[in-house]
DNA sequence: TTCATAAGTTCCGTTTTAATGAACTATTGA
DNA sequence: TCAATAGTTCATTAAAACGGAACTTATGAA
């Protein structure tokens, strides 16, 4: 007879008991910032191993595992376990009750800062025209 | 006759080099946030040791020196030296120029978090009225 | 059922990074 | 010239990050 599935408890910090200081530590890593970003503008939760590519060279799935428990473990993310894969989901709406405005303005200068990657990424390509 | 007083070139990134994670890393340290709140907080500028005690127990003098690195590496605040002491300028109104709201953001979410922690800890001190 | 595969996690050795006492370097004032 | 003060640097120790390998659980096929 099947058990219920494997519901060892994720541990998610309650609302009031994330801090500033969580955050920033979360999200001042370029990979987890990136998936963070990630996970807050879709509609649809995603698993892990959509992430392994979110940094070239590849994440270690190891290193993953880490850095989503980083982001659930500091409040960031919602995870769930559906059947063999992990979703993720953000919680931003919550945190910004508690902070507003910390949320969008980090997504935002998040945003800003991979513009200019991409520009200076482009200015270099060999595709590009260069210094005309 | 006295020459130029020690001008050691003191780094600081231009503001363009300024990046994210470094502004976030450098505020997920509760001791350094503690500062960086408090000095774009006041008119003056402030020297090295007027943070001592930020914490308790009080942070020692070489790991004061090394937080104010961190704040000036990434950006947050100008350092100068004023004879033997340094004072710290802070950087908010560049920094608001290029990542919008992001910095008042986190100052905003530090009030709140430290005004929680004076409310909890009037709430255990016997000196409260405690439980009624 | 049994086996193979796939998704994540955990373990552990290695590498980095942080913390801090002690020694050191300016600068000022007596 | 000496003493005191503000900060920095250095060296040692402690803590945290990284990532490969082994492990666990779920699923689907035979």
């Amino acid at each position: 007879m099947p058990y219920p599935l494997d519901v060892r408890p994720l541990f998610h910090p309650a609302l009031e008991d994330t801090t500033v200081e969580g955050i920033l530590y979360a999200l001042s890593d370029p990979v987890r910032v990136a998936i963070y970003a990630d996970i807050a503008s879709q509609q649809c939760t995603q698993n892990c191993s959509s992430f392994l590519t979110v940094s070239d060279p590849p994440v270690p799935k190891s290193t993953l595992s880490q850095h989503f428990r980083i982001l659930r473990e500091n409040g960031l993310v919602r995870a769930e376990r559906h059947g063999v894969e992990m979703r993720f989901a953000p919680r931003c709406a919550e945190i910004e009750t508690r902070f507003p405005g910390l949320i969008p303005a980090i997504l935002n200068a998040h945003r800003i800062e991979s513009g200019e990657k991409v520009a200076k990424k482009s200015r270099m390509s060999p595709k590009s025209s260069g210094r005309r």
